[in-house]
DNA sequence: ACTAACGGGACCTCCCGTTGAT
DNA sequence: ATCAACGGGAGGTCCCGTTAGT
């Protein structure tokens, strides 16, 4: 998102900069890590300079967390957590954005894999901002999912027997751990497989208690 | 491995010299990530110069190719393809190694997560190099797991409809899941569960086999 | 030239750091070779840092290009081009400026050579970028004198038969190897002898149109 | 000129090894300069090790200095003082020689240029060692030409008012200048147009003699 | 006489963050 | 609020020379 031109600084909206410098830094961060990641090339992206960013944010860091806490989460609250939150059948919305994971994630979730985990590899062990931030993603994530399996087992969709949040926790790290491995293999076909193994399971706790 | 002091730079066993390299990078790509890692640490861990290091690998890119082609694809080996192939019974080798993902991993495993996962996530959209030899890995490691199931399918220890293909990427993808989650959550009791949630998986396949 | 220091980093005139920078990379490259300049010596000269030379030039190369395009483009220009093209008697002009090298040339000729042609004989086998560069610096000298002796022909101050862009040539090579001689020698006696030579040269092609 | 592999080292003429050693240092200083060339790149052009370099020369400096002495000196002598001492007509022979400047100089006379040249052009003002070294070599060369010059003189062939001592060095101030202009301009053609000039003034100091 | 392994240090490149000004 | 200019320092690369050993 480039800004267009105006005719005077005092013009501009501070509220729309600030995205436009959250929406360039998530882009660089997620094509390059955030080590990898070069504030020049953000402000670049942007068509501003280094002092603007650091007129909003005070260093690095502080950038990288807002994209954490500002567009990362956002992103996970709209795909995975209103959508389920509000569908008539809970369960079937889960299986169908686990079918549906290359539309969701954009074009370029094989080629660069999850936002989400893409940050937490890299930082989780060597910052704790970073970490901490990234892990309340997790769980509301998580939680997010957890109440569409409960929902779905009050409903009778699901067998009884399920430990929701066992398998709220273990949906995440399955999706997380096929979109990681079809990134190293740049293939999509791995990604269908992958997530077709994770179906199956779902189906299997599911189709069991339709019977 | 510090190597001891020698009076000589010279008369030193090379092989030892390039264990030691690769075992202090790998330690340190373990633990800050390719990227994060500097040479002069890599050094200063082996009680080496940077002249002995340039000696022996032209770059750091190629060391860390190094790791991933001599000491991450070992591991992998040693405790995934090795332990299972020689099994008396495959699967329940295979089971064994997901309920004692702790002791195998290092007590590290929490902490910095999975070697190969890491690399993977940090550097396969990065460098080319690095995607397929991580790439190569993952199929060993996938293709020993497919092994010890198919074996298992043959002796009537898992249902015969299973594709073993499919199900030996989804483990591996589930692993490298479970231990990332586990890892942003810096809790041990999130990779059992985790975990729990494939044995839980596993065991539903081989049960329904003995019926 | 030295920057004075000031209070502050923002606020200087960007030209004249460029110049500085400029002056003082001409004068290092001048003494020691392009390959053997030093980048420390360079900012050290200006009283400036590493950051801001990095700010003006990308790279030491294209440094050197501009100390090329620049600095040593505009003596050429200065010492041969401006007076020959303005002169009463261009050809007389010409001679006078054989006549009296040093003075023109800086009394570190003897001791450092032509920097044109110091930089031409060290970079053009090894770097085409320069070699372009300091090809175009050569043409200009050359159609300076050209004209020149065009005109000094047109005039009759020059035998007819002479092919003035040869010529030219010649004269720009013969200056240049008895720069280079004396460098090598240490002798300002052997820049007038062999400067000498040149000028008997001229003098007969000139005389002999007197007649 | 690699050295044939043989069955023992003891069996390896010493002599030979050294002349191996400064021909492959005499080529990369041509092509490279003197600070550019690298002694791994001699040693891998000779096929021995740089401990074998060391043996033979104390250190880089003193390799150059033996190039100097022995390769580029060597040449000299061969191409510019043994014929024209030797020859019936010696301005005849020099005349001739300039004539063929392409042929005597080898293929790469216009992509690196006069060995001679480059070399004191690079290192006279940095080492007084080289420009001793390279001063001596243009001497020679100079009294070789000056002793043709001066027979010429004594048969007649030259007009008697010729200082044969400045022109000695005028010729080798011109060829080497014209040899360096062509380099710059990578053109052949160049360099004979350069070279015709010189040798009009040489035509004509002989031809005048001649009537 | 020759080798491989290694020490040691210099140099360019690169990038985060700061400053005064507008 | 935004800018260009600049400080400051770290990291990878590179290469000359040394050493024990054969």
């Amino acid at each position: 998102m480039i800004l267009e031109a105006r005719s005077s600084k005092a013009g501009r909206d501070p509220d729309r900069t600030r995205k436009a410098i959250l929406e360039a830094a998530f882009g660089e961060i997620y094509r390059h890590g955030f080590q990898g990641t070069r504030l020049d090339d953000i402000v670049a992206a942007t068509g501003l300079t280094k002092g603007a960013l650091y007129h909003h944010f005070p260093n690095k860091r502080a950038l990288g967390y807002a994209v954490v806490e500002e567009v990362i989460a956002e992103q996970i609250h709209r795909i995975w957590l209103e959508p389920l939150l509000t569908a008539e059948n809970p369960l079937q919305r889960l299986i169908y954005n686990v079918e549906h994971l290359e539309e969701l994630g954009g074009e370029q979730l094989v080629t660069y894999g999850c936002p989400l985990n893409n940050l937490a590899q890299e930082m989780s062990p060597l910052d704790e901002g970073f970490r901490t931030r990234l892990d309340e993603v997790y769980s509301a994530w998580e939680s997010g999912i957890e109440a569409a399996l409960a929902l779905a087992r009050e409903r009778g969709q699901l067998r009884s027997e399920v430990d929701t949040g066992q398998l709220a926790t273990f949906i995440i790290a399955a999706l997380s751990g096929c979109i990681g491995l079809s990134k190293s293999a740049q293939s999509l076909e791995l990604l269908r497989d992958c997530s077709g193994g994770l179906l199956q399971y779902l189906r299997f706790l599911s189709a069991e208690a339709g019977q």
